[in-house]
DNA sequence: AGACTATTTGCACACGTGTGCATAGCCCGG
DNA sequence: CCGGGCTATGCACACGTGTGCAAATAGTCT
């Protein structure tokens, strides 16, 4: 194939030219879709290019379009298996769409997002899409100022043009409470941490809501990072004193550490002494030590509509910013006892 | 800051030459570190970038250089723990050190690996490393034909003039036997996918070898894809009659599939009837529900390695290619049982 | 002061591509 | 046979940046 080849350097399109004995422009026609070219012309001028081993350098490319295809994506905490799951769905919805994704992977949220994305705008980018975290506003603006649409995942950011994909946490939230309340828990406790994020909050704040108005009571626990060890931690604490019937925790990765701490430090047995929800269904939700009831993150919706909205801007960039908010499902697993008393209106299965 | 700016188009180094009243030349040497700028002038371009928002365009930057400072990762099922831990340590080392990621999530591995690497070829991209899957090797050719290095994780491809960073499978699964055979076990299994990689049939064929030499007989499963199900059947399957009293899972996630179902739906007490060890080291193998003895893959020095060799290879392309080799460490956790048998000669332990 | 050197600056070209414009070739109807 | 319309092609410019080269300026030594 590329036996005539100067190796360490890529063929340009002017070398297929050459080679096919037409003209450089020809050559960008017949790899531009739409483009006029001659059958003859394009047949010959392909074959050139399949044997230089020609690609489209698309840095040029992006040079005359004043833009390029690559979409940012940002994220703190990516090995975390929630975050990884968007990570991998988003990123391959973007590829199957022609997209490219370059990965600004933040390692400390607060200070790095900013110098991150500051970095990926050199690039020209069509778009960027927060995953988590919440980046400085500044920044923020100033790729609204040069018009890359700004969109972000489950972190709404009032007063600024961008466009918002979350779950609804709320009710989420309020679904757990009325969960465990028809599961005939009395003492509630809703496990957090530290992070006072707008869908960890909204979470616990619908949760807390719900069982004030059922007038059940609600130890709260809000520290740590987001991570398996703070659910241990929160277990320990709580159940040592508390007599704790039921508990949310408002991401999954708690969830299963205060299971674990539950059940193998606290001796208490699940469902029957303690009720326990989570929230997301990470993989290890499903696994059989487990088998957490907890709330679905619609990931495949919630990065189809971040899909659909980067399209929709690049065709037209002034359109309205919106937040588009997507339900989440619930999975009955074996974590709340009573199940059978879950539907709060048997009606319903009438039909 | 950029009031006087056209929304929606990006400054470029012409707009702050005239504003600051220099030369186009003054403002590129002024963002290029070692050129010759007069600390007056560049006091003043400075002030100017700053008040238009002004970023190098890395695009046309990259096209003056042949050559960008883009790293390409590809991987497949990058939702996995493992994978999901290299993917955050790799990316967080190379946006550390100036460079950026290209994530390339191929779903299908087979097919879509050459397709994914061809694209981001288009992007001049300064090195490409394999985190996971097998490319096909006429694409990893045109890479290198290209002056593209490409850096293989854990999938030695012999006869090409790649850089290859492996774990020491054989190492690792040698002394999982040993271990095993050390807590008394009489009757081995050894668990795998049915994805016949270099790496999980490097811990595979390291562990029957010697079972083998002492003589003790191995089932072998090797089925199914590379997750917690797979084990969960090979456990389902292999515990119904067999008298299996020690187990290596080449993978955590295959081990704790094959953990659950021992305990769960076989009964078995882990470690006292059943020994059993893992592979990679995942989170999710310390928590307190599994504590699961495994090998630890030094995640840090793989991707560090990594790294050492896309600079080498930036500064002098032609340095001969080379594979890296690092030692998994036993994690000692609580799925073997005798744990005070294990060390295969006390007698080193007399210094 | 004059000569020589070091530093700074601007011009102009290169990088690889897309595309508007003008031209040349072709087909077809009158 | 001629004119009109359509298609294919090449030229030349633009995109935003880095950099070699020469000119200009500042600095230093005799």
């Amino acid at each position: 194939m590329s036996q005539e080849r100067i190796r360490g350097s890529f063929v340009t399109a002017a070398d297929v030219a050459e080679r096919a004995g037409v003209s450089r422009s020809a050559v960008s026609r017949t790899f531009t879709p739409g483009a006029s070219v001659s059958n003859e012309a394009r047949a010959r001028i392909l074959n050139a290019a399949g044997h230089l081993g020609y690609r489209v350098n698309r840095l040029a490319q992006g040079l005359t379009n004043a833009r390029s295809n690559i979409v940012g994506l940002v994220g703190a905490d990516i090995h975390q298996p929630f975050h990884a799951e968007i990570l991998a769905t988003l990123s391959a919805t973007l590829l199957a769409d022609g997209f490219q994704c370059m990965l600004l992977n933040a390692t400390n949220a607060e200070h790095d997002m900013g110098a991150l994305i500051a970095r990926v705008l050199e690039y020209r980018v069509c778009a960027i899409v927060v995953m988590n975290g919440r980046p400085p506003s500044r920044i923020v603006k100033e790729c609204l100022d040069n018009g890359v649409p700004v969109i972000l995942v489950n972190k709404p950011m009032p007063g600024l043009a961008v466009d918002t994909v979350v779950t609804d946490h709320a009710a989420g939230g309020r679904a757990a409470a009325e969960h465990l309340l028809a599961a005939g828990c009395q003492h509630l406790a809703v496990v957090s941490s530290g992070a006072r994020t707008a869908s960890l909050e909204g979470r616990l704040d619908a949760f807390c809501k719900r069982a004030m108005q059922a007038g059940v009571p609600v130890r709260i626990w809000r520290d740590g990072p987001t991570d398996y060890a703070t659910g241990r931690e929160a277990a320990l604490a709580m159940l040592a004193e508390d007599a704790i019937d039921g508990a949310f925790c408002v991401t999954d990765l708690i969830a299963l550490g205060f299971l674990d701490a539950a059940r193998l430090d606290r001796g208490r047995r699940v469902p029957d002494d303690l009720s326990l929800i989570g929230f997301d269904d990470i993989p290890q939700a499903a696994w059989n030590a487990y088998q957490l009831t907890t709330f679905r993150q619609p990931v495949r919706l919630l990065t189809d509509q971040v899909m659909q909205v980067i399209r929709q801007r690049a065709e037209n960039p002034e359109s309205p910013h919106a937040i588009f908010t997507l339900p989440a499902s619930p999975v009955i697993r074996m974590t709340v006892r009573n199940l059978h008393q879950y539907t709060r209106n048997p009606a319903t299965y009438r039909g």
